[in-house]
RNA sequence: GGGCUCGUAGCCUAGCGGUUAUGGCAUCACCCUUACAAGGUGGGGGUCGUCGGUUCGAAUCCGACCGGGCCCACCA
C-alpha cells in the first residue's frame, strides 16, 4: 500500500525543485553514497531523517531542494573494479583501468536508489541530470568540471603550491597508498645493535635498530632528555657505522628510556615519526628508496639492492668491521603494510599539490563558530581538528578513477598550463590545445595525477547549488541551509567543505550543520560486514515496511546525540505504535458534520480542553523539529494519542459523539462539537505526524479529509483554554477503572457515588454517561470512587 | 598513547541544582467495554557507574577512579 503512494509522488514528480519559485529555498546538501555498495541500515536511517526536515520544511512553506547525489568517485571504486573482473590496474595500464570502472558503473544497478526510494524518502527528483535538483554522480563530466574550475581558481588566487612530500608507498603495486589502506601488523624483527663512534673520543656507543639499511640515511642520533647514561653525548658528533658519515647527537623527548638501548637513530622515512621529526629538526632528508623498492646512490655500495637483498648486505658488512654487538628478534614490531598487496609500506618523496591551510586556522575557527551544529556538542570535533591541523591539505594523488588535475607543463620550459574553465579535461590522455603562454612552446607534458577524494566532495553543496552553472540562481541561494553527515567525517568532508568553499567565496557554505552519530547493534558494537552482525535494510522493509521503519527511527533517540542501537524487534515495537493511530482514524472517521452541522457548534468544556491540550503539543512539535529533534516530538505525539486523546477524550465524548444513549441526551449542536473537535484533533495530529509516517498520513487523510496531505502546511495553534487540568480527569478515570477492575466489575456496571475535583464539574454529565455513575459530587482535590 | 563522548529498572530513554526520578519496550495480572485482542486497563521493577568534594539540598556542579563507544596516532 505504502509502496503504491510512494510510485505515486514519483511518478507525478511530487517534490521537484522549483528554482524560479518565489518561495525561499532550504537546501539539503545530501551526502552522497558510494552506489556500488548496498545501502546499510546506518545510511537508511539517516536519509529517513533528511527525509523528516525535508517535508517539515515543506510544511513550513520553503522551497526544499533536497537533491540525492551518487559518489562514483575513487578507491572504493577501482577496488570493486580490479575484484570484480580479476585484474591488476598497475599492470593493465591506465586507460584500460579507466574502461573497467566505467564498465562497472554501468552494470551497478542503482541498487541504493531504490532502497532509498523503498523508505519513503522524498528527493527533489529521480531523474539524472545536470538541473538542479536532479539526481548527480560525482564523476560525470559536469560535476568534475566543476571540480577542476575550483583548481583553476584557487590556483589562480595563489592559494596551490606543489611540493615535495612523503607518501606511503607500495613497492609490490608501485602505488602511493593511502592512509586508510594500511594495515598495521605485528611481524617478527630484529633489534640489531650497532656501533656509532664518537668523533673526537672514538667511544663507541650502541644503538638498537630495525632498520639497518636505512644507516645511510641517519640524520641524527637522539635520547631522552633525562637519560644519565648518554648526558654527555650532547652536542657531539658521532660517525655512523659502515657509511662514515657524521652526524650530531642531541637530547629529544620522543627517545624512550627504555627502549633498545636508549639512544636512537633518526633516518628519514623509516616511519611516520621519522619525518615529523625530520620535518621539526629542518634536516635534509635523504631519501635511499626508490618506486620499485631498491636502494639508490646514496645508500653507498648497497645501490641497486633490493631492501631485503641490502639489509643482509649490510649485516654482513658491519659483522666484518665488529659493528654489530648483537640481533634480539622482537616479536612484536608493528610494521605498515598495505592492505592489498600484503607489502611493507615504504615511505618516499613525491612532488604533490598543496592546498594552503595553515594560515587561515583563525578564519576556519571563527567559521566553526558561526555554523549551528546540531547537537552543539560535535563542535569540539571540528575545533579540535582545526587545532591540529598542522601542514597543509595534498590534493593530488597518483589514482586512476578520479577527478584529473587540469594542468599540463611545458616541455621546453617547464611552465604550468591550465584548463579553461567549464571544460572537463584529462591532461593523461588529452593534448593541450595552445600554446605555452611563456615561451611560445607548443609540446606539453599532461599532469597525470588525480584529485583526492575530498577535494571532489568538499565542492557538493557549491554545486547542488548551481555554482559556475548556474549564475543567476547560486547568487542569490550561496549560502546552502543544511548540511547532514556523520560524525566520523566532521574532520574530513565538514572541514574541507567549509575550507574550500570558503577560500573560494569567502563565506561561510552552511547554515545549520546536522552531525549524525551511529547505528549499532543491539549490543553496542559496530556493524561489520566481517562480523555479519550488521542488519540488512532490504530484509527490513521487506519484513514490515517502511512505516515501522520511519517510526523506530523517529522514536528511538537523538542520533545527534548518540549511537542507536539496533534490531528486528525494536523496529517492529516502533510499528505497533501505529496501531492506535489507525484505529483512532478509523473511529473518528465514522463521524461527518455536514455544512449546516458544522456551523451549529457549541463547545463544551471537555472539547476546549482537547483543544488547548493540541494547541501544547503543536507548539512543542515545532520547537523540536525546529532543532532537528524529532525524537521528543514523536514520543510525544504518541503518548499524546493514546493517553490524552484516546483514552480520555474520545472515551468521554464517545456518548456525545453518538448521541443515541436512551438516558442521557445531548443537544445537536454539542453533539455536532464533539465531532467537529474530533476531526480537527485528528487533523492536526496527522499533520504533525506526516514528515514521520507520510504514506500512513497521507492515505488516512485522503480517506478521512479527501485532501492531499502533502500541500498541508504545518498546523496553526486556536488558542482556546480550559479550566480543567488534564492530570486530575486523567487521574480521575483511572481511578474509576481501577476501583471496577478491584472489584471485579465490568466498565459498564454502576458506580454509586463519586467524588470527584472541583475542576471536573463541566464534564459531569460526559462523566456519567462514560462510567455509569449515579451520583457525584465535586470537591477541591479529592477522588473517591464507591462501587457499591 | 592522545582526544572526544557516554554510563539513569532486563533493554532503550527524559530530566542536567529543589516535592515521591519521565516515558517506552520487555515482564506479570485482569479484561472481547458498540475504533482497536498486532488491542485495553492495572501492577511490579531503580542505592540515577564507583568513591570523594561543593551545597540547607546532587541523577544534575567539581575531582578522582572504573567501564563502554568513537576519532586520531602508533613508536628506534
Amino acid at each position: 500500500m505504502e509502496l503504491a503512494v510512494y510510485e505515486d509522488w514519483k511518478e507525478n514528480n511530487s517534490f521537484i525543485f522549483d528554482k524560479d519559485s518565489k518561495l525561499p529555498v532550504y537546501s539539503i546538501d545530501t551526502p552522497p553514497p558510494y552506489i556500488n555498495s548496498p545501502v546499510h541500515i546506518g545510511h537508511a536511517s539517516t536519509y529517513v531523517i533528511m527525509d523528516f526536515i525535508a517535508r517539515y520544511k515543506r510544511m513550513m512553506g520553503y522551497n526544499v531542494l533536497f537533491p540525492l547525489g551518487l559518489d562514483q568517485n575513487g578507491l572504493p571504486i577501482e577496488i570493486s573494479a580490479e575484484k570484480k573482473y580479476k585484474v591488476d590496474f598497475t599492470r593493465i595500464g591506465r586507460e584500460k583501468a579507466v574502461e573497467y570502472c566505467r564498465q562497472l558503473l554501468n552494470e551497478t544497478t542503482s541498487e541504493s536508489v531504490d532502497s532509498f526510494f523503498k523508505c519513503g524518502i522524498g528527493f527533489s527528483s529521480w531523474k539524472e541530470g545536470t538541473q538542479i535538483g536532479d539526481i548527480y554522480q560525482t564523476d560525470s563530466p559536469d560535476y568534475r568540471a566543476v571540480t577542476q574550475s575550483t583548481f583553476i581558481d584557487l590556483y589562480n588566487k595563489g592559494l596551490i603550491y606543489e611540493a615535495d612530500k612523503v607518501v606511503n608507498w607500495d613497492p609490490k603495486l608501485q602505488t602511493t597508498v593511502s592512509d586508510s589502506e594500511i594495515i598495521y601488523e605485528d611481524r617478527p624483527g630484529f633489534f640489531h645493535d650497532i656501533v656509532f663512534k664518537v668523533k673526537d673520543s672514538g667511544e663507541e656507543v650502541i644503538i638498537g635498530t630495525t632498520r639497518p639499511e636505512l644507516i645511510c640515511t641517519c640524520g641524527m642520533v637522539i635520547y631522552n632528555p633525562s637519560d644519565k647514561r648518554y648526558q654527555h653525548l650532547e652536542g657531539k658528533t658521532l660517525i655512523t657505522p659502515y657509511f662514515n658519515k657524521e652526524v650530531l647527537c642531541k637530547a629529544h623527548p620522543s627517545a624512550e628510556i627504555d627502549k633498545g638501548t636508549g639512544i636512537m637513530m633518526m633516518c628519514s622515512y623509516g616511519d611516520l615519526t621519522d619525518i615529523r621529526f625530520f620535518m621539526e629538526q629542518k634536516l635534509d632528508a635523504r631519501v635511499a628508496i626508490n618506486k620499485n623498492g631498491t636502494l639508490n646512490e646514496n645508500a653507498g655500495d648497497l645501490n641497486g639492492l633490493k631492501i631485503k637483498e641490502a639489509r643482509e648486505k649490510i649485516i654482513e658488512g658491519l659483522k666484518a668491521q665488529n659493528l654489530l654487538k648483537k640481533m634480539t628478534p622482537t616479536q612484536a614490531h608493528r610494521t605498515p603494510i598495505s592492505e592489498r598487496s600484503g607489502a611493507a609500506i615504504e615511505f618516499i618523496q613525491m612532488k604533490e599539490y598543496y592546498l594552503k591551510q595553515l594560515e587561515f586556522k583563525d578564519e576556519m575557527r571563527r567559521i566553526a563558530s558561526e555554523v549551528n551544529i546540531y547537537a552543539p556538542e560535535s563542535r569540539q570535533i571540528l575545533l579540535d581538528w582545526i587545532d591540529s591541523v598542522s601542514i597543509d591539505w595534498p590534493i593530488t594523488r597518483r589514482r586512476f578513477y578520479a577527478t584529473e588535475v587540469p594542468a599540463w607543463y611545458c616541455k621546453k620550459c617547464g611552465s604550468i598550463q591550465l584548463a579553461k574553465k567549464g571544460e572537463y579535461v584529462q591532461p593523461w590522455r588529452e593534448e593541450y590545445k595552445g600554446k605555452c603562454e611563456k615561451c611560445g612552446g607548443e609540446e606539453f607534458r599532461g599532469d597525470e595525477r588525480v584529485f583526492d577524494t575530498w577535494f571532489d566532495s568538499s565542492i557538493s553543496p557549491l554545486y547542488i547549488l548551481g555554482y559556475e552553472r548556474h549564475p543567476e540562481f547560486f547568487k542569490e541561494h550561496e549560502q546552502c541551509s543544511l548540511r547532514p553527515q556523520g560524525k566520523e567525517i566532521v574532520r574530513t568532508w565538514l572541514y574541507y567543505t567549509l575550507l574550500k568553499d570558503y577560500l573560494l567565496t569567502g563565506k561561510t557554505i552552511f547554515k545549520d550543520a546536522w552531525i549524525h552519530h551511529h547505528i549499532v547493534t543491539e549490543d553496542g558494537t559496530k556493524m561489520s560486514k566481517s562480523k555479519g552482525n550488521g542488519i540488512d535494510p532490504h530484509n527490513v522493509l521487506e519484513k514490515f515496511g517502511s512505516g515501522p521503519f520511519r517510526t523506530w527511527c523517529a522514536v528511538e533517540g537523538n542520533l545527534d546525540k548518540g549511537d542507536f542501537r539496533c534490531s528486528y524487534t525494536r523496529i517492529e515495537n516502533a510499528g505497533k505504535l501505529l496501531e492506535k493511530l489507525w484505529n483512532v482514524s478509523k473511529f473518528v472517521s465514522m463521524f461527518e458534520l455536514t455544512k449546516e452541522q458544522s456551523n451549529e457548534i457549541e463547545l463544551m468544556e471537555i472539547d476546549k480542553w482537547m483543544i488547548q491540550e493540541t494547541d501544547k503539543i503543536i507548539s512543542e512539535t515545532k520547537k523540536g523539529y525546529e532543532k532537528y529533534d524529532f525524537h521528543n516530538p514523536s514520543v510525544r505525539i504518541i503518548n499524546f494519542i493514546r493517553d490524552e486523546f484516546a483514552s480520555n477524550y474520545i472515551e468521554t465524548v464517545k456518548r456525545r459523539a453518538y448521541n443515541n444513549d436512551a438516558l442521557i441526551k445531548f443537544s445537536e449542536a454539542q453533539r455536532n462539537a464533539a465531532v467537529k473537535t474530533l476531526r480537527e484533533t485528528l487533523d492536526s495530529l496527522l499533520l504533525l505526524l506526516y514528515p514521520i509516517n507520510p504514506a500512513m498520513t497521507h492515505f488516512i487523510y485522503k480517506n478521512l479529509f479527501n485532501k492531499e496531505i502533502k500541500e498541508e502546511k504545518f498546523p496553526n495553534t486556536k488558542n482556546i483554554k480550559s479550566t480543567i487540568s488534564s492530570e486530575e480527569i486523567q487521574l480521575f478515570n483511572s481511578a474509576v477503572w481501577k476501583t471496577k477492575k478491584d472489584n471485579n466489575l465490568s466498565l459498564k456496571d454502576e458506580i454509586k457515588k463519586a467524588i470527584a475535583p472541583k475542576s471536573l464539574e463541566p464534564v459531569e454529565i460526559e462523566l456519567r454517561a462514560m462510567h455509569n455513575i449515579k451520583e457525584i459530587e465535586f470537591k477541591e482535590k479529592e477522588i473517591i470512587i464507591n462501587a457499591k
